[in-house]
DNA sequence: CGGACGCATTGATGTCGATCAAAAGCGGCT
DNA sequence: AGCCGCTTTTGATCGACATCAATGCGTCCG
């Protein structure tokens, strides 16, 4: 099977690539578009006139790199990992299109994490002084920047919570039920799609050994909730999985 | 011992409490202020006026709470918490002195976390619409809002590495480095405070028991790293205080 | 076609931290 | 002072997940 460049089921009315402008962009929902006028959104459109591909397995960018821009995902997955001195790795998540890569790098000018492209990706380029400059300009786009950021913490608080609190059969139940919802917020199948990253990734981000995270997904199979072949994934029983995440699948 | 309002030994030149205005706030450098004129100075003084205390052991907000400002700490330790559906609770911070609460609330409006005084506190109430108002004329505070949102995340990363892949004598000590940092930057001793949370909270925060953190102080201390007497603590040995954490201790 | 490599699955065993339990220290209150 | 409750410490045991190991499967490529 080669590599596909979007989820299994293909929404009918929400063509994600080639949109020329921010305005007819599928993902406009999600990004920083939300609540714009038209002519709004034309100003927003001429910042992002840029775009950049990045092939599967290479960086976005790198921790260290320097910061100019932020990257709204137009599609592909991506994974970002922050890297510890001694080697440790750990992966913060799973960005898909519509989310927006870089808001770690704000605070020191230099990017914190990696940011390495799951399948063949394309971003937008967001010049962050731009952004600013227009956001001052421009109260909705600065309302919309700040509940972006905001959104990330939040995000950051449920992974915490997953971490902290959570044993492995609920940590992979949540994970699962948090990307069936952000296919379902991005117009895909919740109940079926591929999962683009390997054990190994899945594990890192969830605390959890890839022997472990092979193991659970059996269990959730046998346990008929789930159906796993390789990457491809089937949530049988909603209510059940639900259950098994312990009710609290706010990730995202 | 009574409940002490500051840490263990006071800074000779910066005086925390008292400041009429965030120029003279001993906490500037740490807080929004950065990088500002006094003209901007006294514009931003002017729209923080208020204050609020808060008793030990009391909420300043509580998950659900409607949000319109955030809360710059001017005295005393808080935590916050998160908590799930099926009543699970995760620590996700010890905010202290300069530390801002509320970033969690912007994206929705609506707190997504409890921030409960540790000891009798003082924070400072920024509007947060007169703060986007101002930060729109005005570029450095702009900029700063920005660098202290993203500076959350980036913590936040840090917390993942940690609950992700260190095993309890690396979490441990990494929370003491991070402690310790953090006073410092205050202007407080890095070498000897008080612990304002409980084993139990400390446990909560670091993904274990309270029984294990109890346990691995103790071991600590028989290795003649640190000196824990209840809920004092000096850092005997800061090199291998380092080594134990794995020399990655950048929680904030 | 066949071999090699990366990824996934499954089993056997080991270990770290959780859990259960008891006792002691300290603070607060009457 | 004296009691009570909360916090902390320490010990004994248990269990979930890690680790070690072997095998299988799919894909790529010579």
């Amino acid at each position: 099977m080669s590599v596909q460049p979007a989820p299994t089921v293909k929404p009918a009315a929400v063509p994600l690539a080639y949109a020329v402008n921010c305005g007819d962009c599928g993902l406009r929902d999600i990004c920083l578009v939300e609540g714009l006028s038209p002519a709004d959104l034309d100003r927003l459109t001429g910042m992002v006139s840029t775009r950049r591909r990045v092939k599967r397995g290479e960086p976005l960018f790198r921790a260290g790199d320097r910061f100019d821009a932020i990257y709204p995902i137009r599609l592909g997955f991506f994974k970002t990992r922050v890297t510890a001195d001694d080697g440790r790795e750990q992966v913060t998540g799973f960005p898909m299109p519509g989310d927006i890569l870089g808001f770690d790098a704000i605070s020191t000018a230099t990017f914190q994490c990696d940011a390495i492209a799951l399948e063949d990706a394309e971003v937008c380029i967001v010049p962050f002084e731009k952004l600013e400059s227009l956001s001052r300009d421009f109260t909705a786009l600065q309302h919309q920047l700040h509940r972006v950021l905001s959104r990330e913490i939040v995000r950051d608080q449920g992974v915490m919570m997953l971490l902290g609190t959570m044993r492995a059969e609920q940590r992979l139940a949540t994970f699962v039920m948090n990307l069936s919802q952000r296919f379902a917020q991005r117009g895909f199948s919740p109940r079926e799609f591929i999962l683009r990253m390997t054990r190994e990734e899945i594990g890192n981000f969830l605390g959890l050994k890839l022997e472990t995270v092979s193991r659970t997904f059996s269990k959730l199979q046998e346990d008929g909730i789930i159906t796993v072949d390789q990457k491809r994934l089937r949530i049988e029983d909603v209510a059940r999985l639900r259950e098994a995440a312990g009710a609290s699948c706010a990730l995202e």
